[in-house]
DNA sequence: GCCCACATGTGCGGATTTCGCAGTTCTGAG
DNA sequence: CTCAGAACTGCGAAATCCGCACATGTGGGC
């Protein structure tokens, strides 16, 4: 079980499809893939766990996941759940912009009660997550600071009730 | 600096608001509020490290951070760009249902493809972001798949131009 | 007030893991 | 064919993790 891995790690490199264009960062092998997703289940696994699983030494697996944080194409964070740090008011908020969606989208990126925003085709010109402390302040965010951005011509919100799926594995597929 | 932040910290967890009422975990006093942010910043920060940080020893750390994965309330885990790691469409898909939104919830929540799913009070019953590997996968997924689900009554799609923003700063405020 | 149970924190070694580095293998360009 | 760069391996030293025994502290029950 030494030799076999390396033949199959350099047997597929090429195979397929580099018609990946967008990105900067190149591809991204299925060995990388296999590291990532061993720290998708636990971001704290050792480095030679890691290597024994995907079939690579322990410094191997440490340079590359060095370098797919380097890259940005990764990073190994604690999650949490809003309610039970204290946020119970969440809402995703859809925004129609009269112009440039630019200058909006990098307003909402700047406040600190969104943690997501994105630019979207279809009835919203923009979709931005908010999480807040309560209802004021969610009413705060949403009437008085998004609504008052210059540009922004009408917002629609849902407010969360119940969150039922929150998962980070992509890649794991 | 040994003994000061001692002092600073049995000064307070008394001090406030216990006030935390709906959740099944009562707590978190800022000592934890303080480790989960460390580990924002880098999940795989040492426990001693993080200990100086907050004023307490490497085993206290250790501990505590223990307790918080064991109880979900945070986990440490490697979050990809999906651009990166191959999925290039994604989409938001706001859903209306008929009776019950529990069974549709959950029938997405069952999805692969579907990364969050939550119920909200507006226009939309359910909310669902979608990733998916290109436009027949995305197709397949939301015309296919979620429209078929018994009680679903209609969906509109926000298929994603430009990710702005993606955080995971809770408690960071 | 007293005592006990339980939760939390501290201080150790010893086992593991991380880290840096030198040497090897592989691949692609010229 | 040769050379340069990228990636992998192996290894010793330093740092980290882990389990455990021992404080400390808080809240009942009596």
């Amino acid at each position: 079980m030494h030799s076999e891995h390396v033949s199959s790690r350099s047997a597929e490199p090429k195979g397929s499809r580099d018609t990946r264009s967008g990105n900067t960062t190149p591809p991204l092998d299925s060995v990388s893939l296999a590291i990532i997703e061993q720290l998708q289940e636990d971001g704290r696994r050792p480095y030679a766990a890691i290597g024994k699983a995907v079939g690579l030494s322990e410094a191997a697996v440490r340079q590359r996941v060095q370098k797919l944080l380097d890259q940005g194409v990764m990073q190994i964070v604690a999650v949490t759940d809003p309610l039970t740090v204290g946020f119970r008011r969440q809402a995703m908020v859809g925004v129609n912009v009269d112009g440039d969606l630019e200058p909006v989208a990098d307003a909402l990126t700047a406040m600190s009660e969104v943690e997501y925003v994105v630019m979207t085709a279809g009835s919203f010109d923009i979709l931005a997550e908010i999480v807040c402390e309560d209802d004021d302040h969610l009413l705060d965010v949403i009437n008085k600071r998004i609504r008052a951005l210059p540009g922004v011509r009408s917002t629609e919100s849902f407010v969360y009730l119940k969150l039922k799926k929150q998962t980070y594995m992509w890649g794991t597929r």
